[in-house]
DNA sequence: TTGTACGCGTTATCAA
DNA sequence: TTGATAACGCGTACAA
C-alpha cells in the first residue's frame, strides 16, 4: 500500500534519510562529483532504488542555471519540409542531451507572448522563417538567448542556417530556357526568405535573356493552394486579374503558348507545383507537352507523382540537424562568434520540364 | 552601456529594490494576488520596465509545483498524419497555457530513459500508439502523471483517444463486397493499434461473406512502403513468398483477376495506398479497372490523386486537440475518473474502389 | 497595505 | 571522506 504511494516525489532528503547521509553525499554519489566510499555509495544506491528516486529537474536546472532544453518556433507543419526539419532538429537535440519544445504560429494572435514565455523555458531557440517580427529577434539577441534563424536573412550576433536558393535557381531557369521555353509565370509570393531568394535568381537570369520576369502568382504553399494558381495561371484566358493580364501582354515571346498562358511554370515548393500539375490536368493540359511545371525542396511526392517533378533537392533533415548542432556551440560557448552556413543544394531533373536525353541517377 | 546589459537575467529582489519595495509586494503587483496600492503598483511596474523583468519559469514552476507544460511522444512526422495531430495539440495546449516538448521514437535506442526525462519536465504526457513498452507507460501510470494515451488499447488509470476503426473498416468491405469484388488483399501489417481495429473489421465482414481474409502484407506506412508493396501483390505472378502464395490459391475466387492478382486492395492509410497505386500504373494496371484501392485518414493528397481516393476519414487535427483538452481536465483536476474518447470517423467514398453512381458532396 | 521568512529540490562550496 | 549550508528565483502564509 506504501509501496503504491512511492515513486513519485521522493526527495534528496528523504533518500539521504533512508540511506543515513547528507544530501551532498547522495548528490555526489549520484553525479560522481566528488569522493564517496564504496560502502555509502551503496548504501544511497539502495535508498535511491527503494525510492525510486529521480532528481526533479526543476531543482536540478534552477541549481545548475541551465535547462538542458531548446525551442523552435515555425510557422506549420502542413507539408513535408516543415515536419522534415523538425525531425531532423528534435534528433540531433536529442542527441546532445536536450529536449526540444515547439512552437506554431500558424494563425496565432500572440505570437510574441508566446515567444517571450518560450525563451524563458530554454537555453537556446531556433527560429524558423518570418514567423517572427524583427522586433521579437531583436529581443530575444538582447537577452543574450542563444540564437539560429533558419531560413531567415541573418541579424547580428545570431547564427544562420539555411540552403542556397539563388544559384539553384538560376540554374533551374538557365535549364529550362535550354529547352526552348520563353514564357514564364511564377506561382507563390515572395515570404522575404527562402522564396524571395529562389525568385531573385529566377528574374536575374529571365532578364539577362531579355525577358521580362513575371510578377509571382500569390498563393498559400500547399497543393490546393498550387491548384488555385494553377487554374488562374493556366485558364485559356489570360489570367483574372490586371496583373496577370498585363504580364501576358508585357512578357517575352508571348503568344507562343496561346493567350498569354505560360511555357514554364516555375513553383515556390513541390506542393505548389503538385497543385499547378492537377490544376493542368483537370484543364486538359498535358505536362511538360503543354506547359511545364517545376517545384522546390525534393518531398518524396516529387519522385513520384507524375510527371516525375524536376526541382530542387533541399536538404531538410540536415537544415534542422545542423540548426540544432549550431545552437548546442552557441550553448555550451563553444564558440562565441556567430556564423552563417549555407547548406548546398541540387538540380533534380525530372520529367516535368520536358523531354530530355538526360537520365536521374 | 550597462543598458545593453540589463534584461536578460534581473530578479525579483533587483526589481524590489530599485522600487523601494519588499519582493512580495512585487509579486503581488504583478500577479494581482493581493492588494496593492496604486502607487505601490506603480512603482513596481516602473522597475520591471526599466530592468525588462520577466520571471524566471524555473522559479515560479518550483514555487508553483507544475511546468505548465505537456509532453507528446509520437514515432514519427512523415507523412500528414503525425503531423496533423500534433499540430492539433501543440494549438489547443497553447491555448490552455501549456507548452508542449516532443520526443520522436523513430529510430531511437534508449526510448525508455528518454521518456523518463520527458516524464519529469511536464504536468502531463500524451503517448502516441505503440512507441513505448507497456511497462513505461505503466510506471508512467504509478508516477501519477497525467496520462493520455492517443491511438493506443487504454490501460487502467489513464484517459484514452483514439478514431473510429473497426466499423467504419466494415462499412469500408462492405462496399467493396458491395461492388462485387471478391479477391482481396490487405496492405500494412499489423500494428497492434488502429491498423488491428481496421483489419479486426476487414476480417470480420469477409469472413461473414465466406471470404477468406487474405494475411496482411507487411510494409512501411510511406508512400515508398505502399509502393514496394503494391509491385508485391500486384506482379503478374501470384505474389514471391509463400504466404502471398498460399492466400491466393486459399482466398476466395482467387481466379477472377488473373494469377492471383486482388480485385481490391485494401489499405492501412492513405500514404499506402498512393504507394500501391503507383506501382499498378508502372504495372500498366488501371485502378480502379483493374484493380481497386483504399485507403485511411483522408489526407489533403487523398482527394487529388488520380484517381481519387475511397477512405476513411479520421479526424487528426481533433484528435490532438481532443488528447490536450482531456490531458487538461486531468491535470487541473478537474475530472479524476479516466475517460475513454472514441472519434467517429466517416467513409469517403471515391472513384479508386470503382465505378459508382453516389456523389461526394 | 506591506514586509519577513519559509519552502520548493537541487548543486556546489567550504569546513571538518 | 563527509556534512552543514549557501545559493538558485520565485510564491505565499503569516505577522505587522
Amino acid at each position: 500500500m506504501a509501496n503504491s504511494d512511492e515513486g513519485q516525489g521522493a526527495t534528496i532528503y528523504e533518500v539521504a534519510q533512508r540511506a543515513g547521509v547528507s544530501i551532498a553525499t547522495v548528490s555526489r554519489a549520484l553525479r560522481n562529483t566528488g569522493p564517496v566510499s564504496a560502502g555509502t555509495r551503496e548504501k544511497v544506491l539502495r535508498a535511491v532504488e527503494e525510492l525510486s528516486f529521480t532528481p526533479s529537474r526543476l531543482g536540478v536546472s534552477l541549481a545548475q542555471g541551465r535547462h538542458a532544453a531548446n525551442g523552435i518556433v515555425f510557422p506549420d507543419l502542413s507539408g513535408p519540409y516543415f515536419a522534415e526539419v523538425l525531425l531532423g532538429y528534435e534528433e540531433v537535440a536529442s542527441e546532445l542531451g536536450r529536449s526540444v519544445l515547439i512552437l506554431s504560429t500558424r494563425g496565432r494572435a500572440a505570437v510574441q507572448d508566446l515567444v517571450r514565455d518560450l525563451v524563458g523555458r530554454v537555453d537556446g531557440m531556433v527560429i524558423f522563417g518570418r514567423t517572427v517580427e524583427d522586433a521579437v529577434v531583436d529581443e530575444i539577441v538582447r537577452s543574450r538567448t542563444p540564437l539560429v534563424l533558419l531560413a531567415r536573412a541573418p541579424v547580428e550576433r545570431a547564427d544562420a542556417v539555411c540552403s542556397e536558393n539563388t544559384a539553384s535557381a538560376e540554374a533551374l531557369t538557365a535549364h529550362l530556357l535550354g529547352h526552348g521555353y520563353s514564357t514564364f509565370a511564377m506561382a507563390g509570393d515572395d515570404d522575404g526568405g527562402d522564396v524571395t531568394q529562389r525568385w531573385t535568381g529566377v528574374r536575374r537570369v529571365l532578364s539577362d535573356h531579355g525577358i521580362r520576369p513575371p510578377e509571382p502568382l500569390p498563393c498559400e504553399f500547399t497543393v490546393e493552394g498550387g491548384y488555385e494558381a494553377g487554374r488562374t495561371l493556366l485558364a485559356g484566358k489570360a489570367g483574372k486579374a490586371g496583373k496577370a493580364g498585363r504580364a501576358g501582354k508585357a512578357g517575352g515571346a508571348g503568344r507562343a503558348g496561346g493567350a498569354g498562358r505560360p511555357q514554364a511554370v516555375i513553383c515556390a515548393d513541390d506542393q505548389v507545383a503538385l497543385g499547378v500539375i492537377l490544376a493542368a490536368e483537370e484543364l486538359g493540359l498535358d505536362v511538360p507537352g503543354d506547359v511545364a511545371v517545376t517545384g522546390w525542396d525534393d518531398i518524396m511526392a516529387a519522385r513520384h507523382a507524375r510527371p516525375a517533378l524536376t526541382t530542387v533537392r533541399q536538404p531538410m533533415r540536415l537544415l534542422g540537424a545542423s540548426a540544432a548542432r549550431a545552437l548546442d556551440e552557441l550553448i555550451r560557448g563553444t564558440r562565441t562568434v556567430p556564423k552563417s552556413e549555407i547548406l548546398p543544394t541540387q538540380l533534380i531533373v525530372r520529367s516535368s520540364c520536358g523531354p530530355h536525353p538526360l537520365e536521374e541517377k
